[in-house]
DNA sequence: ATGCATGCAAACTCTTTGCAAACGC
DNA sequence: GCGTTTGCAAAGAGTTTGCATGCAT
């Protein structure tokens, strides 16, 4: 029972198997998945999983502020973060994947936005993007695909 | 003549009055346009303008690491960023408007990220959502639109 | 003159919405 | 049982693509 799954519950909301499972992808995966992720992710144990269920689930779990929108990673679709504390996300350009990167400066940088901006600050995106190790000499020799 | 101008001049490509008209709008604009933006912008100068152009256009300029792509506001569109510094974007959840926030440590944690992560730092979308300074009020007292 | 860029329209992808049936509470 | 949630299909929005015409070089 992790912490989604809790949120939900405490709201008053209805916990759905597709809910329950949608939140366990979530929580446990460290790909920062979009929702076509999940829904690829899911569909052998939900066979009747619609895309929608998954888009309004991640919308409720968004709205909640139960979970971040990192983006895009250059595939043109959003990807979640279930990791809310405040860390970079490193996305590779080539192979779309994104890692997490924590860094204590992170932390000082939000207090002094907010102090100096006047900003009441919800919450970050913090992406770099350029080329992970393993894609790093691939590139080099002019390899293709991801 | 602009950074964006001379960029494309040198890469050999044509200067096309639309062209050149859209990077003016990149460099000149402070306010992170979308494709749509710039489209409606420029309408009034080149009645014929296709918004197919301006995203060929801003394609282009990506590519050529000329401009950035931060990321929607909200709104659901791409926001191009001609400054190329690395900084902060501040976004306002409520009015989508985006703001520069400059600070030193952005460029340290780079560097930091560079060496211990393995990747070869390419770009970085930094973005803290919150509400601005204007509409912190305004929602407060519960009103609406932007 | 050459061939890249434009503009139009259609296609494409990701995401949202409407509504009846199903199900958690 | 009530009202929310699901699943399907269709709609919506942003972006990309194909191709003939036009224009920068």
């Amino acid at each position: 029972m992790n912490r989604l799954i809790i949120g939900l519950k405490q709201a008053g909301l209805r916990l759905t198997p597709q809910r329950v499972a949608i939140c366990k992808v979530l929580a446990e995966s460290k790909d920062h998945p979009t929702a076509m992720m999940i829904y690829h992710q899911l569909l052998p144990q939900f066979p009747t999983l619609s895309l929608a269920t998954v888009y309004k689930t991640l919308n409720v779990l968004k709205s909640m502020g139960l979970v971040h929108a990192i983006g895009d990673a250059g595939d043109g679709a959003e990807h979640f973060d279930a990791d809310l504390t405040p860390h970079i996300n490193l996305v590779c350009v080539r192979c779309h994947r994104v890692v997490d990167f924590d860094e204590q400066l992170v932390q000082e940088i939000q207090h002094i936005v907010e102090q100096r901006s006047g900003y009441e600050v919800q919450g970050a995106r913090i992406v770099y993007y350029g080329l992970c190790p393993d894609c790093r000499p691939a590139q080099r020799n002019g390899k293709e695909s991801a």
